[in-house]
RNA sequence: GGCUCCGUGGCUUAAUUGGAUAGAGCACCUGACUACGGAUCAGGAGGUUAAAGGUUCGAGUCCUUUCGGAGUCACCA
């Protein structure tokens, strides 16, 4: 039980003695005591003065009074207004971190037996990846960390969108201008070589759409079509699309690439190959470059056809119905969410009906209780959606879905757009980070004396941290600025502010073996009878003793901000406690000790923490 | 227009899910090492939590309305 626990049943039992009621488990929930008053964990009475008739106060100091009598964990307690505020005895703060100092583990909850699938990044094939990408891996794979250390077996799965019209756009464009260059030939990453032949065959294609609008064609339809209220200018840019399927001939030759594609045609399947074997390998290299990996990619192409059969299955069993044309819909208005389309009249399928298809297939694959959607808010109706008509058609994971919704990500400048090239680039960002880091690194000179391969780990290590936390540290839900000169910085709420804890303790500990203060030597017997310790002690153990808690609710929210936060926290406290506390000269041995086992276990805990939002953490910086 | 989300000092954000005097960081100002790493710490200034009502012992959080921003409402993905 943890001490929270112990707390509250404490105090469920002691109302019902004291007054005869008995209360919910949230009502007895301890919260943890603000700073400005002495405690550890605070207890709200106002809720009881219904049944009590007693004033908030009173009912503290009695309620207060019982806790401290029955609960031996439990040093005294304090109550200002209506808050009881009790504090934990030292002895179980110093029991707690012999316990667990030296467990390189704590923090990672047991094994549960269930199963989530987490299905993150799912990038189009025809550029690279770009900074909402690495929004969404971050918070993929964060999340997948931390549901792993919550005591979930986790898998993390990719769906390739590697099929459709725009890797077309790429493919028309090589055949047509590269005359046979290829990344090797060019030495230009091969995922930004494919990108390339997208950028040009948009520029060609805008060429080609200028001079259609100057022509005779171009003219006679702006004057048909053009309403009244629209300028030349607005008709052109909103027949945008029309032009590409009516009267482009680039559009045309892509389309035919398409259809081509559906049929077979082994030429274009082997282009079609070549081209996204090409934009894999630079995935792979960014994904490596991030630190993330992947246990399953599916791939559009093999699943575009699916769902067909649970089409028919809702057919059958009323869940959908067929409109005279012989297209097939969803009727959801009952959950205000309107009629859907999920098969067309000409009985192919839609967006959804591959999700629909794609959910089961993954269930077969892993038999997963839950499975985490990490995809940009936009998407938030189509999810809706999805989860619904899956609840409907009885499906058993159907109450295990979630659709982790984040914010796009927005510059400085306003957003970002493919087309007007204002996207930051994810390869281009990761490299300005670890410059940033060498250049700040070279300023302290601390790394001079380590080798070069050495260096550019740490370098890399501080670089990425920055660039992650600053990410991550954004509860998932909030729209946020990027900033790219405020996500290189190294001081404050920052990645590298949280490593600096770390090597700060990892550097003392060094200088402890050097003195023969093993930490290792000290044993938990002789730590339990430390007493009195110091408040900035005191905190520091009290927020290590939060780590599991906060791991859990992290899972259960699927928020990895909270793990962030808690991290911050935890190296603020242990800032504190390095420049108020001296460790290796402290008073007495014992202290010396103490200090040092809760040195290492910050260390252990930072790590943990870290390595759940996907940081490392350098021995030196 | 319907539905959904967001709005917290100049900027970026937190608030243990309804609890105490809204907590941090950046930027600005002032201090702190012949001491274990100053990428640190302490202090100062900066707030009507977009606005107005309501619910109650208690509201940044819940309800209503208004304002502002975003997303979505395809036989696209």
């Amino acid at each position: 039980m943890t001490i929270n626990e112990i707390i509250q049943t404490a105090v469920i039992a002691a109302i019902k003695e004291l007054y005869g009621e008995t209360i919910s488990s949230e009502q007895a929930a301890p919260a943890v005591t603000r700073k400005e008053f002495e405690g550890d964990f605070t207890i709200v009475t106002f809720p009881f003065t219904r049944f009590a008739k007693k004033k908030p106060g009173e009912i503290a100091a009695e309620l207060g009074a019982h806790l401290v009598k029955n609960v031996p964990q439990l040093d005294r307690f304090n109550v200002v207004q209506g808050f009881l505020n009790l504090v934990v005895a030292d002895s179980f703060w110093t029991d707690f971190l012999a316990q667990i100092a030296g467990n390189e583990h704590f923090g990672r909850l047991p094994k549960n037996g269930q199963k989530v699938m987490i299905e993150f990044c799912s990038p189009n094939t025809n550029k690279p990846l770009h900074l909402g990408h690495v929004r969404n891996i971050l918070l993929g794979w964060s999340c997948s960390q931390i549901c792993e250390a919550a005591g979930y077996e986790v898998k993390k799965v990719q769906v390739v969108n590697d099929r459709g019209i725009a890797i077309c756009k790429s493919m028309l464009a090589w055949q047509k201008f590269a005359e046979g260059a290829t990344p090797e030939s060019t030495g230009i990453k091969s995922d930004h070589f494919v990108g390339d032949w997208y950028v040009l065959f948009e520029q060609k294609f805008q060429e080609e759409y200028r001079a259609w609008q100057a022509s005779a064609a171009g003219q006679r339809v702006l004057g048909e079509k053009r309403k009244p209220e629209q300028s030349d200018e607005q008709f052109f840019k909103d027949f945008k699309n029309s032009y590409f399927n009516e009267h482009s001939n680039l559009g045309g030759e892509a389309r035919e690439m398409l259809l081509r594609w559906e049929a077979g045609d082994p030429d274009t399947k082997a282009l079609w190959q070549q081209m996204n074997q090409w934009v894999y390998d630079g995935f792979g290299a960014t994904y490596e470059a991030l630190g993330v990996s992947f246990d399953r990619f599916y791939y559009e192409s093999e699943t575009y056809l699916l769902g067909k059969d649970i089409v028919e299955q809702g057919l059958a069993s009323g869940v959908f119905y067929k409109k005279e044309d012989g297209s097939v819909w969803a009727d959801l208005t009952d959950a205000k969410l309107d009629h859907k389309v999920v098969m067309r009249s000409d009985g192919t399928s839609v967006y959804i009906t591959q999700d629909l298809g794609t959910a089961q297939m993954r269930y077969k694959d892993f038999g997963t209780e839950k499975m985490v959607y990490v995809v940009a808010d936009e998407q938030n109706y189509h999810f809706q959606v999805l989860f619904e008509i899956l609840k409907r058609l009885g499906e058993p994971y159907a109450a295990g879905l979630h659709h982790l919704s984040y914010g796009m990500v927005d510059l400085p400048s306003g957003k970002m757009k493919s087309r007007e090239g204002t996207v930051v680039d994810a390869d281009d960002l990761i490299a300005e980070v670890i410059a940033e880091a060498k250049e700040a690194s070279k300023e302290r000179g601390e790394l001079a004396e380590l080798s070069k391969e050495n260096q550019d780990d740490i370098l890399r290590k501080i670089g990425l941290a920055a660039l992650k936390f600053h990410i991550i540290k954004v509860g998932p839900q909030k729209r946020m600025v990027f900033d790219p000169k405020e996500s290189v910085d190294l001081q404050g709420q920052t990645g590298p502010h949280i490593q600096y804890a770390y090597v700060r303790i990892k550097s003392v500990l060094r200088k402890a073996a050097d003195l023969g203060l093993e930490p290792s030597a000290i044993r938990p017997d002789r730590m339990s009878g430390q007493s009195a310790i110091e408040p900035q002690e005191r905190e520091l153990i009290a927020q290590l003793y939060r780590l599991p808690a906060t791991v859990e609710t992290a899972a259960a929210n699927y928020d990895p901000s909270e793990v962030a936060n808690y991290c911050y926290d935890l190296a603020k406290a242990f800032h504190k406690f390095f420049t108020d506390l001296s460790i290796l000269k402290a008073d007495t041995e014992v202290a010396k000790a103490f200090r040092l086992q809760l040195c290492g276990a910050v260390a252990n805990a930072l790590r943990t923490g870290m390595g759940l939002l996907g940081i490392e953490m350098p021995e030196r910086m």
